[in-house]
DNA sequence: TTAGGGTTAG
């Protein structure tokens, strides 16, 4: 009675009194066992039923062994397990199909599937939990087609689902981020009679929310109001994981702003840990990084506090990273080291690495990745993305080299991070080398995103002939993202002939991109060619696609301040024009010359270099100066590329300032300091 | 006495 109502002490102290008495039977054994295992303490549990087994003179038998499995399965100890199926086989206990299926689950919770499968063919008498075992055990492991088939086989075999089985093929779908095959998983269970429950209903919103399926997320909100929720008997977490799951769902599929109105509606102490997670994972991931970190900052200051856990912190740092925002990245690094993540501490470095290299800082990335005492494969490639991504392409190479010292296989992403990182520093030849590597000494094949890197590499250093006859050469279709690459390398080339070619296959494709009339629009004022800048402009505005603002922030004394071109809302634009105004003098003095094709206008050359001389990252350049600390760094963010204008005036700038001004584009980062930037052209 | 569930990184 003690065990079922969960009070452990009080159920040990009546089962110590019997055992002194020598009144305790089997029957006592296995109650106190399984209240251990209920109370989640496995361990326990365990050197009970060694004890058992060994001093008290009594010989466990089906039921214990039921009851002892499951801890062996929680706590991974295969070695133990083994030996309680060995004991089942010597006692002939294992014909016993409830003893059957908790050795099969057993194996299969401790990966051994192998073994499972042995267990589960030479059961003579096998029920719908024994399907079940092994259907998840197989999804859990990442055996998902195995899980499939045999899903597919119990139709055959005529053994009907239940809803535990269909849930367990919908959350298969779900992880894999399949939320499509998951909905029709759901349709059919459906058609079959089958009820779904609170776990099917959380399975299947996430699957909705990695397929970005709001219709039917909708519909499965309806489900679950009509037939699931506020249930009398339903347990209240229960209950809380379908909310968060609802919200989750909605901030996935880009309704952020439902997502926060659920939110709000739960009171701050009805929220749990997953609540704050995902409502701040979804800002994040959906462009509104600054409402992720003022969440994040509500949540730790909450008088109803509840701990961040290590998903949060993730969501909070990528955050960071979208914004560049070093300050906050680098307090919740701060926080992180005062609070003591020991669990799952790999995936919140993984984070903070990408966050610093980033937010500029690719030097604290690697001490974060040097002080790490596991790493993983995203570790070593989000460091080499950093180095990548801030030119220093010879360290990239040289991380890669060491990733596969320490035993690592390169897979599909790591050939792609290196050869953005050939790119982006100009190793054309490594690159070249790399690519041709991948399939024959490494067994990577490469797809369509390894041949838009070798565009880009090949494009970027001016050598566009040879990247059309890449394309050409392509075994598959290519995609927007290679097209994008060659029009790219056009307009930083200015060639006329392969701009046009790539950018009437992108529209073709795509004809949304809003990016890629903005290139070809550069590449025809950059040969002066006003009537075709006309034409793409006016097929723009008949099409209804906009141009997006170019926005620049930088870091000051107080916070982020935000610019867009030609902005006068900043308090202090005045002093910012100012300064401006003073810095393009004098470095039209030591030679630079506003490179007014990039105004994109059909006006008088000196109303160009007005225009210019506002644009957003400029802007943000002159505020920095403002209010950065004599020889500190200056950090700019901007959201597309920079201008080749504002890059040159940058490099100028660099010469006259006590500052290294570090810039990251929407491709990568540029360094300036002393009249040179990092990227050396490339970008 | 056995089976299923939500949030994170390249």
């Amino acid at each position: 009675m003690y065990g079922r109502c969960g009070a452990l002490d009080d159920a040990r102290k009546v089962f110590d009194e019997l055992s002194e008495r020598g009144i305790g039977d089997v029957v006592s054994w296995n109650s106190i066992v399984a209240t251990y295992v209920q109370a989640g303490d496995c361990r326990n549990a365990l050197r009970l039923f060694d004890r058992m087994t060994w001093d008290s003179g009594h010989v466990p038998d089906a039921v214990s062994l039921v009851n002892v499995l499951p801890a062996c399965a929680s706590l991974g100890a295969s070695i133990q397990g083994k030996q309680v199926h060995a004991f089942a086989l010597r006692r002939g206990l294992s014909e016993d199909v409830y003893v059957g299926n908790a050795v099969l689950d057993m194996y299969a919770k401790c990966g051994m599937l192998d073994e499972a499968s042995k267990v589960f063919k030479q059961m003579e008498f096998k029920d719908l939990v024994s399907w079940n075992a092994m259907v998840t055990g197989y999804s859990q492991v990442g055996r998902f087609d195995e899980a499939l088939s045999l899903f597919e086989k119990m139709e055959v075999e005529k053994i009907e689902s239940n809803v535990v089985t269909w849930s367990a093929v919908i959350a298969g779908y779900a992880q894999r981020g399949h939320g499509h095959e998951a909905l029709d998983v759901f349709r059919r269970m459906c058609l079959s009679g089958s009820e779904p429950n609170i776990v099917t209903l959380v399975s299947l919103l996430s699957g909705c929310a990695s397929a970005g399926a709001l219709h039917q997320g909708k519909e499965t909100h309806c489900y679950a109001i009509k037939c699931v929720l506020n249930k009398l008997d339903n347990d209240p977490g229960d209950d809380l994981m379908v909310i968060n799951a609802l919200i989750d769902m909605y901030a996935k599929c880009g309704s952020a702003g439902v997502a926060r109105t659920m939110f709000d509606l739960i009171t701050p102490e009805h929220r749990n840990v997953v609540t704050w997670t995902v409502m701040i994972g979804g800002y994040a991931q959906q462009g509104e990084a600054n409402g992720a970190l003022k969440l994040f900052s509500e949540m730790v200051n909450q008088a109803n506090f509840i701990k961040p856990n290590a998903f949060t912190i993730s969501c909070g740092l990528m955050a960071c990273a979208r914004l560049a925002a070093l300050r906050f990245g680098t307090q919740i690094h701060a926080y992180i080291l005062r609070n003591q993540y020991d669990s799952v501490m790999v995936h919140v470095e993984n984070c903070l690495i990408d966050m610093y290299s980033k937010s500029g800082d690719i030097d604290a990335g690697r001490v974060v990745f040097d002080h790490m005492q596991h790493r993983n494969t995203i570790s070593w490639t989000s460091l080499m993305t950093g180095y990548g991504m801030h030119g220093r392409g010879d360290e990239a190479l040289w991380v890669f080299n060491e990733m596969r010292k320490a035993g690592l296989v390169p897979d599909g992403v790591t050939f792609v991070v290196v050869l953005y990182a050939c790119s982006h520093a100009g190793l054309v030849d490594q690159g070249i080398e790399y690519f041709d590597a991948m399939d024959r000494d490494y067994g990577v094949v490469p797809g369509v995103e390894h041949y838009a890197c070798m565009v880009d590499l090949l494009g970027r250093a001016g050598r566009l002939g040879e990247a059309m006859k890449l394309i050409k050469r392509m075994p598959m279709q290519p995609t927007p993202i290679v097209w994008f690459s060659l029009l790219s390398a056009s307009r930083l080339h200015g060639n006329v002939e392969f701009g046009e070619y790539a950018a009437n296959k992108l529209l073709d494709i795509e004809s949304e991109n809003d990016g890629s009339y903005t290139l070809l629009s550069n590449i025809y004022a950059n040969a002066r060619r006003w009537k075709d800048v006309a034409r793409v402009r006016s097929v723009m505005k008949s099409t209804g696609i906009r141009k997006r603002p170019g926005c620049s922030w930088v870091q000051g004394m107080k916070g982020t301040a935000t610019f867009y071109v030609g902005d006068w809302t900043h308090p202090q634009s005045q002093q910012i024009h100012e300064v401006l105004t003073d810095l393009i003098l004098r470095i039209k003095a030591l030679g630079y010359v506003p490179q007014t094709s990039f105004a994109l206008h059909d006006v008088d050359d000196e109303e160009k270099g007005d225009l210019l001389s506002e644009h957003s990252e400029k802007l943000a350049l002159a505020y920095g100066i403002l209010t950065t600390a004599p020889g500190a760094p200056i950090r700019i963010t901007k959201n597309l590329r920079v201008c080749g204008d504002c890059h040159s005036a940058m490099t100028y700038i660099s010469m006259i300032i006590n500052h290294e001004i570090i810039l990251r584009d929407s491709s990568r980062f540029h360094h300036f300091k002393k009249g040179s930037c990092s990227c050396k052209g490339y970008w």
